[in-house]
DNA sequence: CTGAAAGCGCTTACAG
DNA sequence: CTGAAAGCGCTTACAG
């Protein structure tokens, strides 16, 4: 392995200048630069990544925690992320990723040795000199006592799709309360008056957002939700599945659904198909996320589009912002905006019961 | 930060013996052992990562590379497995990410700092002390000079779907000849004959395979498989609609088709929707893979399970063995398994043109 | 502008 | 069985 001591004895001066030229030191001669440089060229000398974090305190990693079903496995990684409920974020992972390499670090999933208590936890990171952390999904609440642990050592955090505050934290998300609003009046525009809405969990962040923002726009056409009309749910397509089932054997009252996610109103759509009813003849039907799939369902579907390149990126920027800038405050959060894209599952209400 | 140094105070002994008592050395007097442990448990003493790292020249950190569209943008990561063909892997990496977390490792994107050229890729690699790396996907040809470099740097390497070989490297992946072979004998038990073919990039492993295994039946059954039938294109959903209108359009004296994963046979599937084509009473369809949602597409679509599980925890616990092991010889490659899953994207041959 | 020296937090021969 | 010392490869006051 070439060490900075062999780049310094080919370029005559001591291992101390050689970190200088490497750093970037402004009182170095330029000839003393210009050998060292060519030392590293011929050798293919490059810094040991372990000794700079030992001695700087602090790597360059950025740790990625994810949300869990806690109740089976209490860790903070991608195993619940492989669900349907989570292909958006494993789109926005590729994101996140790019523009963490580009920045020159590392991207990390760090293990968590020792059980699972939330000191363990931050501690663990801490070892791993992380330079801050992304936490991404909804299922990070408040009280998560990991997260608490995790703000009170002033590790530099961002949240996405949650809510996230501390001396060195700050959130990322898209508009979720307007992508509802916006998906709602498409459906109000289209004669539609009795609008069934299939949430994901209203305890997470974008499931209350979207709620609250289809009530908004419902309640500024005059027309009152009915509660029998709004079911919670999970995010996985096999669960809104079940639940659509379960509406359509119940009630039949109604025009359209507004699912909770795109993953979603595929499991709704196939509930439906298997119900004889057609889309959007009979029912219109629309998602959030604007998955990749999603105008490729037949039909195509009509949902919202958010930007993920902009929330990964705009994440993790802030996140480099707090790790390397001298300021005191966290950089403000961001709220992306969102965009309707009609397809085909939407069409003019018939007006009719189905 | 909590250091070895102050656990040793406490204890009543030197660094060595909290070193030796952590590491399990065998000298150690019951009485030291439990000293130092009490003062660990008191001060909530956690090894520094990094400075183990730097004296032992070996991280706890194992690398992840993906595959990547070489001609856009020339890195091993993430980037290119977000789109809807790696779907697939991204369910696998949980299980890879599930079992390098059990096993005390981390898991690592590393960034690629001044340029791609091979040796600077296994270079970095070195500089990070990564203890080995999980290849991961069919783009990783032989010829792939960052590849040939880690090979001769000897550090540990699984590939996954590709031929790896080297003194310290194995493969790990499902029997993708096997696999069609079941899936184009399902079709042929149904009395199709003439069966189209439609399948990812032949450069790439699982492609060629699954095409041999297929051809391998149709020999088999007698049937020799008509050359323009047989149509390589990309993974990619959209790719896969357009190669489907394009046949559609051309010629349609066949009953099935064979897709060559199961997101590109959604996008078939929306072809054959759009030419107001039924499955399967006009035609039939086969995917691979099943991903999550191949049992709620419409009709709920005929596939291979791959055992990602037994994949990508396999991938794991061999990589680590290597590491940890003395052994001379690699372990051997390992191919799992796979299984048909019908559903209803399949069905009898009518044994006339569309 | 530059070098000698101390130090980051561990591990491991070497002695005893 | 255990401690003192050297060393992993870097960076950074400190002196000059």
């Amino acid at each position: 392995m070439v060490t900075s001591e062999q780049v310094a004895q080919l370029a005559g001066v001591s291992r101390a200048t050689v970190s200088r030229v490497l750093n970037g030191s402004p009182r170095i001669s330029a000839e003393a630069r210009e050998r060292v440089h060519a030392a590293i060229a011929t050798l293919g000398y490059e810094p040991d990544r372990v000794a700079q974090s030992l001695v700087r305190h602090r790597s360059h990693t950025i740790a990625l925690a994810l949300p869990n079903d806690q109740e089976r496995e209490p860790g903070l990684n991608l195993s619940s992320i492989g669900k349907t409920s989570h292909y958006f974020y494993l789109d926005m992972l590729q994101y996140i990723e790019r523009e963490v390499l580009s920045q020159g670090y590392d991207l990390l999933f760090p293990s968590r040795p020792h059980g699972t208590s939330p000191e363990n936890y931050t501690r663990s990171l801490q070892m791993r000199r992380v330079a801050g952390t992304i936490l991404l999904g909804q299922r990070f609440h408040p009280p998560d006592p990991r997260i608490q642990s995790l703000l009170q050592a002033n590790i530099p955090t961002v949240f996405i799709d949650n809510l996230g505050q501390g001396n060195r934290a700050t959130s990322v998300k898209a508009d979720h309360v307007d992508s509802a609003r916006q998906i709602t009046e498409h459906l109000l525009s289209l004669g539609h008056r009795r609008i069934a809405i299939l949430t994901g969990p209203i305890i997470d962040l974008p499931a209350m957002e979207r709620l609250l923002g289809c009530q908004h726009a419902l309640a500024r056409a005059g027309i009152t939700p009915e509660p029998g009309l709004i079911r919670p749910g999970g995010w996985n397509i096999d669960e809104a599945y079940a639940t659509a089932n379960v509406l359509l054997d119940e009630r039949r009252d109604f025009t359209a659904i507004v699912a909770g996610s795109d993953l979603m109103a595929f499991g709704i759509l196939h509930a439906l198909h298997e119900h004889g009813l057609r889309v959007p003849e009979d029912i219109s039907l629309t998602g959030f996320d604007d998955v990749e799939l999603s105008q490729y369902s037949n039909p195509s579907l009509t949902t919202i589009r958010q930007d993920r390149e902009a929330i990964g990126r705009g994440a993790v920027q802030r996140l480099i912002a707090m790790i390397e800038g001298k300021e005191e405050e966290p950089p403000p959060p961001l709220v992306v905006s969102t965009q309707l894209v009609v397809r085909k599952s939407t069409g003019p209400s018939s007006g009719k019961n189905l």
